[in-house]
DNA sequence: GTGAAAGCGCTAACAA
DNA sequence: TTGTTAGCGCTTTCAC
């Protein structure tokens, strides 16, 4: 029971199956009305050709392999819709793997999946690669493009998480706030680990530029989620002596802080300024003032440098490893320019969640 | 420049390619010994085996095709993190394809990727599809599972909406409440129109049954999303007659209505009552009553489902079109009992923001 | 411009 | 149990 195959369009539009390669496919010339015979026969036998035998032969699969630590969470599942419809429209399959936290499991996957020889190119993004991974990554010798933090040896793209910490922090600052937490990402198990390192050091660095106290007990540790940053949020709020301003490293957790302060009967902006990142859609009704990264944007510029690469290469195996920038590990400082990681375009959505301190809020401890 | 290949892994373990093919693959018999030697020179050639070809010989491909109409919500990412998991553990690849609003992209989509022949089987989540669609589908002869509406002579797996909205709506009314507003999903351009149309049918159901007027200005489509029930929510509460409870097709959209509650105001659950549809997260914070759905779970099951469809075949073209149910499409009532469609459990869970009507609420028209 | 034929890397008879 | 061999459906030389 075997659909229709090349031959029988061959057949039909009486020609050789080779010439009807040529014609289905493009390569090689073929006279004008051979090729339209074989695109009649093809479609009236309603020809679809098999692309396992065609990369076999030819080592093109025409599928693009994206690795995500979880896909059911905002910035994910945006970067994902951006690469899929990147892809589809081009023709390309996207096959999604989803590494689960643990380590074990992340190595199986890239052992299992990736190494099939099935996939054209691999786009992982957030990934928190050792440098072995990357190693085994880079040695099938296809394109990867990595959206997220620096990977040595990768090129990336991903917007600068120094940069917008340090941002959201003087904004809160020129507002007149000193009194300023932050709530970062780092009990979460799933991001990569720079990314709240990074922003926490924007905060950090520009609390001591502007002569701010840095209060440990006003850094708080959280989860990315709405929910643990409510509940760290009433915590903190609930303390005699509370800031008057929160950076809170995502938007879902900037509106974890908003509602706690609402619940604790506190006014934003008026007795607690709030700042997010990320540009959650949530934080239109919320009015939350925010720093945008566009991951969906992330994602199709991703693919589409992607399958440039694969474009510029004749086979699969012509990806040359890039040399050129040294992709230098960054450490709680902006990266440095970078040859491989391209940084992307943030905008900073001044809304209303952010003000002027309160007088008295403000000087509450000298009261 | 060709990878190590099973002739490689033969030559060392000193077999022949057959001997190797098997000890690989686990079919046939091979000498325990033997066996034991071509995995470990398959393991110190880094051997692994190509997919392209062996599909092309066995017809399996290992990649199931998944159909979505978006990515990035909630619901959609979770059931897809779900199938993820699922396939992940064993061995499946899984090929995500986005669909988005129009018809002309859902038929190239299908077309273009499904009949690829790459596909050992197709698991379409909340696709409204045409008859020929589902013809087109069930053409290619491979296992399909769906989640969401039945969809005639595809086996499915979805909750009972119609069973979801009497439900919400027998709470309210069992509180007491009678003047109960309901926020449809109606004008979301992705979803499945019977979802919509059954919560809803299951709220008028409802209503009749208990006398209570059913106000057509009561009755507010929205799109799943939070901000726009919001956006609705403020004008329904802000009329001067306005419900006691609000029943939301969906847990954003009932969040929504909660903010703009207290946006103008009123206490949840007091002056009004909210329930919703789905179990999201944010329901937690929120306090919200709802109707568990768990997504997630959905998409192990309908994966687990079609795993089992595979492996009961010996090839991928042995898929009986099953016989037995009829499928007939439900329209806004409960579904029939149907041998093509499984009812999932869902969970009424009960947080607190619904209550008794307040007794001034309550008469608030005959004051 | 077109046809014939040699594989791509693997699996599945069929013999041995 | 193992080796040999004929393809899976296509692309791509290489002649013509």
């Amino acid at each position: 029971m075997t659909v229709t195959g090349i031959k029988e369009v061959a057949a039909r539009a009486g020609v050789s199956v080779g010439t009807a390669s040529r014609a289905l496919s493009g390569n090689g010339s073929v006279a004008a009305g051979t090729r339209k015979r074989v695109l009649t026969a093809a479609r009236e036998l309603n020809f679809v050709r098999s692309y396992n035998a065609s990369s076999l032969v030819t080592g093109r699969s025409r599928i693009i392999g994206v690795i995500v630590p979880s896909v059911d969470r905002w910035y994910f599942a945006k970067v994902v819709a951006g690469i899929a419809e990147e892809l589809i429209t081009v023709g390309y399959d996207l096959a999604l793997y989803n590494i689960f936290g643990d380590r074990d499991h992340q190595d199986a996957v890239l052992e299992d999946f990736l190494m099939r020889q099935r996939l054209d190119a691999v786009l992982p993004v957030s990934l928190e690669l050792t440098p072995e991974e990357v190693t085994r990554i880079l040695s099938i010798r296809r394109p990867v493009v990595g959206i997220g933090g620096p990977m040595p040896g990768v090129p990336t793209i991903g917007m600068d998480h120094f940069a917008a910490g340090s941002l959201a922090t003087a904004h809160l600052l020129g507002l007149g706030h000193e009194r300023i937490a932050h709530v970062s990402g780092g009990i979460d198990p799933y991001r990569d680990f720079k990314l709240t390192d990074q922003r926490q050091a924007g905060f950090e660095n520009e609390m001591k530029k502007a002569g701010a106290p840095i209060r440990p007990e006003w850094i708080i540790a959280s989860d990315f989620t709405l929910q643990d940053a409510y509940q760290k949020a009433r915590s903190l709020l609930a303390m005699p002596e509370r800031p008057t301003a929160v950076f809170a490293a995502s938007d879902e957790m900037a509106i974890g802080v908003m509602l706690a302060a609402r619940d604790l009967g506190l006014q934003v902006p008026h007795d607690l300024s709030v700042v997010g990142i990320d540009g959650h859609e949530l934080g239109e009704t919320f009015g939350l003032t925010t720093i945008q990264q566009f991951p969906r944007q992330q994602g199709q510029q991703a693919a589409r440098k992607l399958l440039q690469k694969l474009s510029k290469n004749t086979g699969p195996f012509d990806e040359a490893i890039e040399s050129g920038g040294v992709g230098m590990p960054t450490t709680g400082e902006s990266p440095s320019p970078d040859k491989f990681h391209e940084l992307l375009d943030t905008e900073f959505l001044v809304r209303h969640s952010t003000a002027v301190p309160r007088r008295n809020a403000r000087t509450a401890e000298g009261l």
